[in-house]
RNA sequence: GCCCCUAUCGUCUAGAGGCCUAGGACAUCAGCCUUUCAAGCUGAAGAUCAGGGGUUCGAAUCCCCUUGGGGGCACCA
């Protein structure tokens, strides 16, 4: 027997509620949960909630959606870290007891201009490190001009810290770069640096996955774990996922909310299949891997360095696949939201759900995404609209068009037994007769019957559509070429 | 400015010294199928493996430098 039961592996998904969640916060959380459940081990859904300025209203409701939408299931939490702070307080103080941490006294503005000053001189802005060492006396003095002071971190001043990283490899910074950080702010919250050190350590975190933009404030962690006596988590610095522009993802260039995907009608499976395809792959030729593929499948090993652009066609084709992979019944299932809130409201409600499935039969191959159906399928539903004009061609002049339909009218009036079979085997004859291509004729009855000149195969459509809808849209037709003869 | 990470087709990627005259996928183009569209199938084009030095019998793969890209340097996470 060599396989341990790996009960130590517990993952977390730590986003901080200053925004909705995008694509690359949602990869993050992705690799977490398929990293977690992959070793059998515990995702823990951990919220950020320590900056109490930039929190976003219905930020938490967001991240929460989003997970639940992907199937991104988590086995404790969410727990809040604005509900913490005596346990951040209390290990800070025991710090401040020890000497690894002191109060600074020195003031926003103070520290804005030393940094400006820095940066004029082409130095690198660190903080001066000019509370690190106040006497008492002075302590009381700035304390009794009523300054609330932050706490810093007493960080080496010389020497090195190195941390492996299960993707980088070995990391190495001189401690001489870092310079005193807070850890808790004059508002008595803890900074990101202190919550999340005592949180991973508290809630047993084994393994942290995160982005590559938290590599560098890595060893501050890590000197802050060995202040703490504590076993830093293994570190994991997943590449990035980039805009069009290459910068980092952000409101800024339409980082989509997640959500937002699932409006624009793209499925969880999709998803999660495309999310980790970008800094992941199992192998030179697999793409679609369902998610117990991918739990199977995942290791950090096979993640990759280098950070992504996403690839939207890329996301859309997936999709296709997936809507295509549906049963006709959850094909309808999944798009009938869709169609109640895209089709035109005259359009009655609710729609009947036979009808709609023979409809859909016919649009689920042609839909890249659920919020392609309505527009695919408006037809069905609604009366057409179109130019005239698309009626005639260079070889169909308002006439001969007109004589076809006619025919072609009396025709399918005649046909008792409605379905696609029928129809076609009086319409194909019919273009010999008429001395016209199939192509002509079927081009000019899909105009009338769909109004518009890409649409499903015309016998089904007509079938589905009706009789009395086909001859009346027939009609309607012979009305429009009577105006352009 | 300093620090860290990184570098294979437009994009996502395979490649852990010889299997690579570099493989797959999306997108693109062409053909087939076909009543249009879509799907499907076939094929094409597309990467001098950022550049330069090494190491080695042999390098996309290891080392160094340069360059490019990204990230970080807040009482934000």
């Amino acid at each position: 027997m060599q396989s341990e039961p790996e009960v130590t592996v517990r993952l977390r998904f730590a986003p901080s509620p200053t925004g909705y969640p995008h694509l690359g916060n949602i990869r993050t959380a992705l690799f977490n949960w398929l990293f977690a459940r992959h070793h059998n081990g515990k995702f823990i859904l951990r919220i950020e909630d320590t900056d109490v300025t930039r929190r976003v209203e219905g930020a938490v409701e967001t991240i929460l959606d989003s997970l639940r939408w992907l199937g991104l299931n988590w086995d404790e939490g969410p727990y809040f870290q604005s509900q913490r702070l005596p346990i951040y307080r209390e290990i800070v103080h025991k710090l401040l007891d020890e000497g690894q941490v002191y109060l600074c006294y020195c003031s926003p503005q103070r520290l804005e201009k030393m940094r400006q000053e820095q940066i004029k001189r082409k130095q690198p802005p660190k903080y001066d490190r000019r509370c690190r060492d106040l006497t008492q006396r002075e302590r009381t003095q700035l304390e009794a001009m009523g300054v609330t002071p932050v706490i810093r971190f007493k960080t080496p001043l010389a020497g090195e810290t190195t941390f492996l990283d299960l993707i980088h490899g070995l990391v190495t910074f001189k401690n001489d770069t870092l310079d005193d950080f807070i850890l808790l702010k004059s508002d008595g919250y803890p900074t990101y640096h202190l919550a999340n050190v005592i949180d991973d350590h508290l809630m047993a975190i084994s393994h942290v996955l995160r982005a590559d933009e938290w590599l560098s404030s890595t060893p501050r962690h890590v000197l802050l774990y060995q202040a703490l006596n504590w076993q830093a988590p293994q570190f994991a610095h997943l590449p990035m996922i980039l805009g069009p522009d290459r910068a980092k993802l952000s409101k800024r260039h339409g980082a989509t909310t997640i959500t937002e995907y699932q409006k624009q009608g793209y499925l969880a499976d999709a998803m999660v299949n495309f999310l980790a395809l970008l800094g992941w792959s199992l192998d030179d030729h697999t793409e679609l891997l369902s998610r117990e593929d991918l739990i199977k499948h995942f290791s950090l090993e096979r993640v990759g360095k280098t950070a992504a652009i996403f690839n939207k066609d890329k996301l859309e084709w997936m999709n296709g696949v997936y809507l295509r992979a549906l049963s006709l019944g959850e094909f309808v299932q999944q798009a009938m939201p869709f169609l109640d809130r895209d089709l035109p409201e005259t359009v009655k409600r609710p729609l009947d759900n036979d009808y709609v499935s023979q409809v859909l039969s016919l649009i689920q191959e042609r839909a890249k995404t659920l919020a392609d159906v309505p527009q695919l399928a408006s037809f069905f539903f609604d009366d057409v609209q179109y130019d005239a004009g698309l009626l005639l061609s260079k070889k169909r002049d308002a006439k001969s068009a007109a004589k076809a339909m006619t025919i072609a009218s009396q025709k399918l009036e005649e046909i008792t037994t409605w379905d696609a079979t029928t129809i076609e085997d009086v319409l194909r004859p019919l273009a010999t007769k008429l001395n016209l291509s199939t192509g002509e004729l079927f081009g000019l009855l899909r105009i009338a019957i769909t109004g518009r000149t890409a649409a499903p195969p015309l016998f089904q459509t007509m079938a589905i559509l009706g009789k009395g809808k086909c001859l009346e849209r027939i009609n309607k037709a012979l009305q429009l070429l009577s105006g352009l003869c």
